[in-house]
DNA sequence: CGCTAATCTAGAACAAGTTCCTACTTCGGC
DNA sequence: GCCGAAGTAGGAACTTGTTCTAGATTAGCG
């Protein structure tokens, strides 16, 4: 079910890293983790995650090559924890529409352990231009296999469920930024989720 | 149908400007969208937006605080040009989902024309933080009117219209933003709407 | 081991958004 | 027409993302 975002074009594989470098990498994530979990997109300066990471400025510049890199990067790192969490506990809802609903807010629930780090992750995958699009991509590709585990129908998805799918994560994505601006309330989200969701029970059954 | 924005809470009515003001609102506005329309966000730059229109860099931000609000401002400003127009020319169809549709995409056509102009704004009023959530509220109800409009049923809308609307409004901006930032093909953005779209036909005659 | 290319560090330098300061104008009320 | 308050011009200064440079360190290889 999950796409191998390596296997795209661009760029095959990157060339492997070497031990010391993979844990540069490592600490240079969690030191951003650590700032955005404390004061969101502003407070992640690169100085300050060169600093926290004991890097130097331009190694982290050469590890991710913007402050948007770098939260994307974030965020595909914590979409693939979840991933690996919600497989485990699957939805238990008898429709489909449902189960996706119910994983949608209980990822929402681990958003809102952290809603700093949220709004980070979320303004810089919004923000995000072209020069980015390829890791937005594969974080959207990664939302996309979570829902569509959470849809679950034991065969591949019909073109309308995919259209419904993608309806979803427009919402999921528009209704977060809309409650991380303080624009939208809890019940407001999950109302906005259960809506979109109605489409894909709806696919589903009128398949 | 059209809500005043001046009329709710936080500012009651801004405390109404003289000539020259307003001549100079209307000079930074419109060097904003000329500097947008040719090269987007990054084109917008405070200084030379305060130079082509003819004012100091600090009565720039005193009219707006920030490049943010800036460019929302802007947005506003052609939401409403945007609105009369589609006062004048109502979409046509029979199907209120489908009159939605039709108008959306009318708009997005609107936008094609000047993409620059448009990613600007797109990125302006996702980027927006709380300092800013009263004036993207403002865009909110504006899109929203227009979309209302569009609806058109001659009585106010249901509770579950307004759910709809609510997750056109979400898929709108969301694959407007993926258009603009090249990760979707303009065939995709239509084939979204519509999808959204359906939820509003539903509604109305499941009501 | 010794060499070479790639990588890393430390820090200066640059770009654009934002703030601040001083002197000059304009505005509204008397 | 005059005065104090508010607004504006012009420009320096500060902040933070990004780039660049020069000199260490490291990795891979013969």
């Amino acid at each position: 079910m999950t796409v191998d975002a390596s296997a795209t074009a661009g760029s095959p594989t990157p060339p492997a890293l070497t031990e010391r470098q993979e844990a540069r990498r490592q600490r240079i994530l969690r030191a951003t983790q650590q700032l955005a979990a404390r004061g969101g997109f502003d407070a992640v300066q690169m100085r300050e995650v060169a600093e926290l990471s004991e890097v130097a400025l331009g190694t982290l510049y050469r590890y991710f090559p913007s402050k948007i890199h770098l939260l994307v990067a974030t965020m595909q790192d914590q979409l693939e924890q979840l991933h690996d969490q919600l497989r485990r506990k699957p939805p238990v809802s008898p429709d489909p529409g449902e189960r996706v609903a119910e994983t949608l807010m209980r990822t929402f629930k681990a958003l809102q352990r952290e809603p700093h780090l949220a709004e980070a992750m979320m303004r810089a995958l919004t923000f995000a231009d072209r020069s980015v699009s390829a890791e937005v991509d594969s974080v959207n590709r990664l939302i996309t296999d979570v829902i569509a585990d959470a849809v679950h129908t034991g065969r591949p998805l019909t073109r309308s469920e995919l259209a419904a799918v993608r309806v979803v994560t427009h919402t999921w994505h528009s209704t977060l930024i809309t409650w991380l601006s303080g624009r939208a309330s809890i019940s407001q989200v999950k109302a906005d989720i259960d809506t979109a969701c109605t489409l894909i029970s709806q696919a589903a059954t009128t398949e």
